[in-house]
DNA sequence: TTGCATACTTACTGATAAGTAAGTATATTT
DNA sequence: AAATATACTTACTTATCAGTAAGTATGCAA
């Protein structure tokens, strides 16, 4: 893969979490990356080829992450997994479902199925994790494992939004929260 | 104020929440309600004061409702509160924090202003509403209330947009949760 | 009955959007 | 050395966007 295409995606996906998929334009990488703006078509012909392929690296990346904890403990791998949006709050990016899921009705219908898909695989994900957490007696709470999953997965995707909006460090709040209540 | 400059309001805002304040033109207005562009430009000559009126009143109808609601018990207007979330669930929309907040940066200014001014409204309601029932043993929880009360706020406004997403019913989930934790 | 405010329409502007067709420079393969 | 693929640029189209200026119909008030 090329220098640029990794450029074009890496711009293209900070402008969507930071302003939102319908409030960009291929002129708002062309410009910073000092190239023409068919060069962007170049690469991805329409603005959702861009968008789906945004989606399906972000997907990887967290196939990836799961694989490569997949011996660790619960309790590490729910912090590995707090952890990531701790970094999406230092760069001040919200993250991708969140960025994308507001305007859900407005995507192409191929960023929603790939979005659709994400969504589920890193909720049955966590839900595997709480389960396996209560089993080995590493988490002790009262609530079903797959309704504090949604908890978990709905706070931090909030406290990202809610950090910029309210200027406060939600985030971390929430992270508290979510630590003291598994 | 006429009939027609509240339908104006009311069909922005569910396409605000539904598509997004970048994903809808005052075309999307002008044609459902029978109307000419321009109609939409002398009610609300920028795009900008569309939204934020759409915000200052969203904003005002919530403080009515915490007027209604001041003499119920903390669990009842945390109840009341849910109930409108599941509301806006049962009519699929995204509320309008999270509808906005996700594309925070490319908001205008009195936008940002307005919502940021709302939101953190909501947040301090909600700190006092649950230092309340902790003060009045109706609550039981360990975390400190503000951290409980951002969880609260962030896992109710991720669910909606997460119900579309995923296509279960997260809400139903969060309400579990959230109503097990306080 | 004249004047003025309200609530529009008609007709337009200038900017920007996504997307495409055809050409070009460079490197790689045959 | 010729052919081909890659990675672009130039130049364009068509559509849509937010926004405005000027005109019009209706009702109400002085």
């Amino acid at each position: 893969m090329s220098d640029k295409r990794i450029e074009i995606l890496d711009l293209a996906e900070n402008l969507i979490r930071t302003k939102g998929y319908n409030a960009f334009s291929y002129r708002d990488i062309s410009g910073p990356l000092q190239i023409k703006n068919a060069a962007v078509h170049y690469h991805f012909p329409k603005k959702s080829d861009l968008g789906e392929e945004i989606i399906q690296r972000t997907r990887k990346k967290f196939q990836l992450k799961n694989k490569e904890w997949s011996h660790y403990s619960p309790q590490r791998r729910l912090d590995n997994f707090i952890a990531l949006y701790e970094e999406n709050q230092s760069l001040n990016l919200v993250c991708l479902v969140g960025a994308l899921g507001s305007s859900y009705e407005s995507l192409p219908e191929n960023m929603q199925n790939n979005l659709s898909e994400m969504s589920r695989e890193i909720r049955i994900w966590m839900m595997e994790l709480l389960k396996e957490g209560l089993a080995k007696k590493e988490f002790n709470f009262a609530e079903k494992p797959n309704e504090k999953a949604d908890l978990i997965i709905a706070s931090l995707l909030s406290s990202l939004i809610l950090d910029k909006v309210i200027r406060e460090n939600i985030f971390k709040s929430v992270k508290a929260s979510i630590l003291k209540g598994v």
